[in-house]
RNA sequence: GCCGGCUUAGCUCAGAUGGUAGAGCACCUGAUUUGUAAUCAGGGGGUCGCGGGUUCGAUUCCUGCAGCCGGCACCA
């Protein structure tokens, strides 16, 4: 075997090297400068240390902060590797488990002597700038995984040494150790690393959260303690983050819900939502344009019971696999003797309804169904109860009552794909409507616990990945891709990911393919044949529920809304109070002309009036002074102070009453 | 449900080694009639989340509970 292999590099050339050649050797021998720059290589594609010896014949292509998505994956690993390192030191006795990068930072979760809280952060920092001022080498070892338990056994670290056991028998098991002391501190880690500590930016890292979280994720585990990070290449690149986050904590749901007085909520109705005018007129305005909607798009409304007997959720299957989240309340009257218990413990008992299809069975099932009658798209705004933990609510995102717009559709076999190409084209063009530019799709597939068989399952996946391509959004550009494990227990679901406007995305709109109801309930219809036969149900929701979707908006829009959907549309505000009587014949007739208008005729200068219904986020300030009221005009100020016009009173009226008209019907 | 934190006026927040609390905004009253992001002055407003304990005395310390917040788990 000759000594000599050859390297290609990615301009094309190649050189001939000693074998056992490292990446940083062959930067070296380019030039001083690339030396410095590298971070680590790609050898024949394979992200790898620098400092690891080449063995053959090989592509190889050094990585540099210009590869940034990798640059930034290899720093915020390394940055949860120093986290580590900085906790072991300051908290003696502390484990080591598991700490990976993340989308914006990295985290480590710890099995400390006592959980971490935020105040301990400042020193770990400290902390970890010392450990970056150090320049350690992360240097690379292979070791069998007798000395990785044993050192582990020996230095405390049950969990890392419980990892070590359970890896796969082909999996090479390396270490990394922070420096070149025997004694130097070592993780045990697939890699690839940093050269060394000292590639990290001290300044671009910043220790945001402390929380708990299972062991390998499992409920059934220890509960671990988790330090947050959020890391980056430079300063620069972390003040840029951190004014991101103010950011979206400004267009917080909760915040922006409190001072447009959109709703609230209270302990004594924990997880429903209290909806206030305001709120509840956004609430109409989007149901009335999804009646619109579905109206135009062939489905038919129907309303449906809250509360059945639980022998109907048996039957459906939902009382077994999803009793616990369900809330069931006996079928009696409640004793009023304060002295013995309020119910017998022996009624049958209801459950209010969690999901709206079991009912839209039984209305498919009244009367005899034909093959002419499919489809059949049954909608309803269905207000639903579903008992959530404690800990899963989350303002008006995850709450325990909500109203879906949820339909059914019954079809055959051969009309799915169809069927599912005209939901994604309406789903294309609500999510347009209300303002949104992208979404993704991904196809959720069968999960461990599931009904139904095989073949089932196999059928159903097919047809929506069929159904997808047929409509041709199985492309990058819809982020399509395949969830092993995420789909519902009944049926596999394509998940409708919107794209929001700081790019954070929503899992909002699903449909589904579902076979197992209709045979659980016994739906069938006739077919040419004159035999009966099992339709398939799709299960389908575009805005998901109204609570959560409302949020999504309030924060997609920062609260601005569009005009057909702002809780207030206009003010008028009055210059002095001259021009009160103006002012009131105004908003008369812009509420005549349809539109949802304040008068503000305090006695308080315009300056104030002009900032305060800013703040408030209305789209539209209407100033009328003396000028305006002696000629029959208004001054038109939108939101943000852009080009403001005079304009007559019916011109205004027109131009406004225009622009306020939802999308659908523009 | 699990880990950690928080809970003081309508809102945002101060505060006291334990002696029953304060600001700004909002609200009310008065003056001011004002031209595009805060006019001035005065006034009212609190069971300091709820329960128990320690104490002469608890909003403050301890403890239980609830809610909320950040995550974890869950999200049919």
């Amino acid at each position: 075997m000759s000594d000599l292999i050859t390297l290609t590099l990615p301009d094309g050339s190649s050189r001939e090297v000693a074998r056992g050649t490292t990446p940083a050797e062959v930067a070296a021998s380019i030039g001083p400068g690339l030396a410095k720059a590298a971070l680590a290589a790609r050898v024949d594609g394979e992200l790898r240390d620098l400092s690891r010896p080449i063995l053959g014949d090989a592509s190889l292509a050094l990585v540099t902060v210009k590869d940034e998505a990798v640059a930034l994956e290899l720093a915020r690993h390394d940055y949860a590797h120093v986290l580590a390192e900085a906790v072991q030191k300051l908290h003696p006795g502390t484990q080591i488990t598991f700490g990976p990068s993340t989308d914006d930072g990295f985290y480590y979760d710890f099995a400390p002597v006592r959980p971490f809280t935020e105040d301990d952060l400042p020193a770990i920092e400290a902390e970890m700038r010392a450990v970056i001022a150090r320049d350690q080498r992360l240097v690379r070892e292979e070791w069998p995984r007798d000395r990785l338990i044993a050192h582990f056994k020996a230095h405390g670290e049950a969990f890392k040494a419980e990892w070590a056991a359970e890896m796969p028998d082909d999996e090479v098991l390396t270490i990394y150790r922070a420096g070149d002391q025997e004694d130097s501190w070592l993780d045990m880690c697939r890699g690839p690393h940093l050269p060394s500590t000292g590639k990290l930016d001290p300044n671009a890292f910043k220790l945001t959260r402390v929380s708990g979280a299972y062991w390998r994720g499992d409920q059934a585990n220890a509960m671990l303690s988790r330090i947050y990070g959020t890391g980056w290449l430079n300063k620069k690149q972390l003040d840029a983050h951190l004014v991101q986050l103010e950011e979206a904590a400004k267009r917080d749901h909760r915040r922006i819900g409190q001072d447009m007085d959109l709703f609230h909520l209270q302990s004594e109705a924990q997880g429903s939502v209290f909806w206030h005018p305001k709120g509840y007129v956004l609430w109409r305005a989007l149901e009335a344009y999804m009646r619109r909607r579905l109206d135009a798009g062939g489905y038919r409304e129907v309303k449906t019971p809250q509360l059945m007997a639980a022998r109907q959720w048996e039957q459906s299957g939902h009382w077994g696999k999803y009793r616990e989240n369900m809330f069931v309340v006996p079928d009696e009257i409640p004793n009023t003797d304060d002295a013995a218990a309020i119910f017998s413990g022996t009624a049958d008992l209801l459950a209010l309804k969690p999901m709206n299809c079991p009912a839209h069975v039984l209305i498919f099932r009244q009367g005899i169904k034909s093959y002419r009658d499919l489809p059949i798209r049954m909608a309803e705004f269905g207000c639903c109860h579903r008992n959530e933990p404690h800990g899963a609510l989350h303002g008006i995102m995850r709450v325990r009552q909500f109203t879906q717009d949820d339909a059914h559709i019954f079809c055959t076999a051969e009309q799915l794909i169809e069927e599912v190409r005209i939901f994604c084209d309406l789903l294309d063009a609500v999510y347009k409507d209300l303002g949104f530019d992208g979404y993704a799709i991904k196809l959720a597939l069968r999960p461990d616990k599931r009904f139904g068989s095989e073949e089932m399952w196999d059928w159903s996946e097919q047809s929506l990945r069929d159904a997808v391509r047929a409509t041709g959004r199985d492309t990058p550009e819809f982020g399509w891709e395949e969830l092993p494990g995420e789909g519902a227990f009944y049926a596999p679901k394509l998940e409708f990911h919107l794209t929001d406007a700081i790019g954070r995305t929503w899992q909002v709109g699903t449909i589904q393919t579902d076979t197992v109801l209709p045979e659980r309930l016994d739906a069938s219809y006739v077919g040419e044949d004159g035999e009966r036969h099992r339709p398939i149900m799709l299960h389908r929701a575009i805005l998901g529920s109204f609570e959560r979707f409302i949020g999504i908006l309030i924060e997609h829009h920062a609260g601005k809304f569009p005009l057909w959907l702002a809780p207030v549309q206009a003010v008028v505000a009055t210059i002095v109070s001259d021009a009160d009587a103006y002012a009131g014949d105004v908003a008369a007739a812009l509420t005549k002309a349809g539109l949802r208008v304040e008068t503000d005729l305090r006695n308080e200068k315009i300056n104030y009036k002009v900032r305060e219904h800013s703040l408030a986020k209305v789209p539209y300030l209407i100033v009328v002074g003396r000028r305006e009221a002696e000629e029959g005009t208004v001054a038109l100020r939108p939101l943000g102070g852009g080009e403001q016009v005079v304009l007559p009173l019916a011109e205004a009226i027109a131009r406004l009453a225009g622009e306020a008209v939802p999308p659908d019907l523009r």
